[in-house]
DNA sequence: ATAATAGTGTCTTTAAGACACTATTTT
DNA sequence: AAAATAGTGTCTTAAAGACACTATTAT
């Protein structure tokens, strides 16, 4: 009787078969910070389900597309950006039960992180896109929902499951932070060892040592370097880093 | 014209859509140890595609079946044995032209470990199933795929990408191996530290250092704890250690 | 002068790398 | 006795944690 499982399942794997099949989604956690604060990008949805309710931006695949196009499609379609860096899948979701009334919906997560400015110019040039605050109300924890705000300061929900999903992507995020560059995106050209450290804190919601940060990144790590050149534009001319 | 994909797409997105959908699979990679080699569990296939050529145990998602489900499903049904210990994600496979002639294939790439003894009850009792010797010809990739061998020692392919989703399973264990207890699956009950250390190299591909492999499981990540005893079928009567 | 903070040096602690020595038991 | 290897102790090195001191400049 395994058998027969196994042949029933296998003869209905053909091609343009009628079976059930799940949809199949994308949507991006694209964050980004100024000074301490940790701010996600979203969008308000123009078509059911959740009419006008913020949700990330997300799409279904289409037919043979790569699950990284179909990302880049959704943050330009819902979020009128253009993005050519790195993403990282950080989580695959399917529970039944997703709030989602269109079915059976599996959702691949991605992560990007972009320098403030960037996401700024998104959102002014587009009236349904916009950034919400980022409060992470646990620390360790494998995945719970995050709390977001407006910039105003009043607290706001999100269509779906989609707090869950930025909990997701920012449990990935600490866990790996200090395996990978993906937080120098968030600080690109040249920029000071306090806009980095405050980058990297506002990701991990804990105060770092400065002088441990500073050996970290730029000894044990090596993941930056100084330019030579200091920021006139402070007081204390602080050194000047970038990237590699 | 951003907003009419936007429209277009969120509109077929209802429930019984007959737009594209991919095929969601689920492949098992069980690996199991013997001393310092490594081997993995595959099955005959007796369906179309490949039939009769060797593969991973996967099936196609059922509808609303979580993953993890179907991954149970897939070991119980292909490979005769039941699993109930946990199973780690390890990939999204997606690439176009992976080999498959039934189209559109995702397919979700889990991770099991379980001790040798329990893997060959299942290959003695099912003709189907069977164990190959891995062979990892790389190191620190992020994902090449490996080589397999039969017991005897002659060189086999497997059907699909197969090779390729082995080597990602085996490439996340690397990363990952001194931040999970997977590797103590292989060894349930009571074990010698030896029996572990052999574990552990077979997954890493290199010798560890007995000293620092002692310290580093018993105090500093304090995944194991003597428990009192000694082995008395081995010479030296080495300590006997349980997990936790 | 004072406050603020960047750069830098140093001491301590933790854990890994490397090695040596002893103990036990089979051959 | 010799071989093999488990248990254990110690020295060194790498990197983090913690702190202190100096330098610079706005106020």
């Amino acid at each position: 009787m395994a058998n027969s499982q196994d042949e029933r399942h296998d003869a209905s794997a053909t091609v343009g078969g009628d079976w059930p099949k799940p949809s199949v989604a994308v949507d991006a956690v694209v964050l980004t910070t100024q000074g301490r604060d940790l701010y996600v990008l979203v969008h308000r949805r123009q078509a059911e389900p959740h009419v006008g309710q913020l949700a990330l931006p997300g799409v279904f695949l289409l037919h043979d597309e790569p699950p990284e196009d179909a990302v880049r499609r959704a943050l330009k379609v819902k979020g009128h950006l253009s993005y050519d860096g790195p993403l990282q899948l950080v989580s695959v979701e399917n529970h039944p039960g997703r709030d989602d009334p269109r079915g059976w919906v599996i959702t691949l997560v991605h992560l990007a992180l972009m320098p403030w400015w960037e996401v700024i110019e998104a959102t002014e040039e587009a009236s349904g896109v916009r950034l919400l605050g980022v409060t992470v109300p646990w620390r360790d924890a494998l995945g719970e929902p995050v709390a977001l705000h407006t910039l105003g300061g009043e607290s706001v929900h999100l269509a779906f499951d989609h707090e869950y999903l930025i909990g997701q992507a920012i449990a990935w995020l600490r866990r790996e932070i200090w395996r990978t560059p993906l937080p120098l995106r968030l600080v690109r050209g040249q920029f000071t060892l306090r806009q980095l450290q405050d980058a990297y804190e506002s990701l991990l919601g804990e105060d770092l040592f400065r002088t441990t940060f500073r050996r970290r990144m730029v000894d044990t790590l090596g993941l930056i370097q100084p330019t030579g050149d200091v920021a006139s534009t402070d007081p204390r001319r602080p050194d000047l880093f970038r990237a590699v």
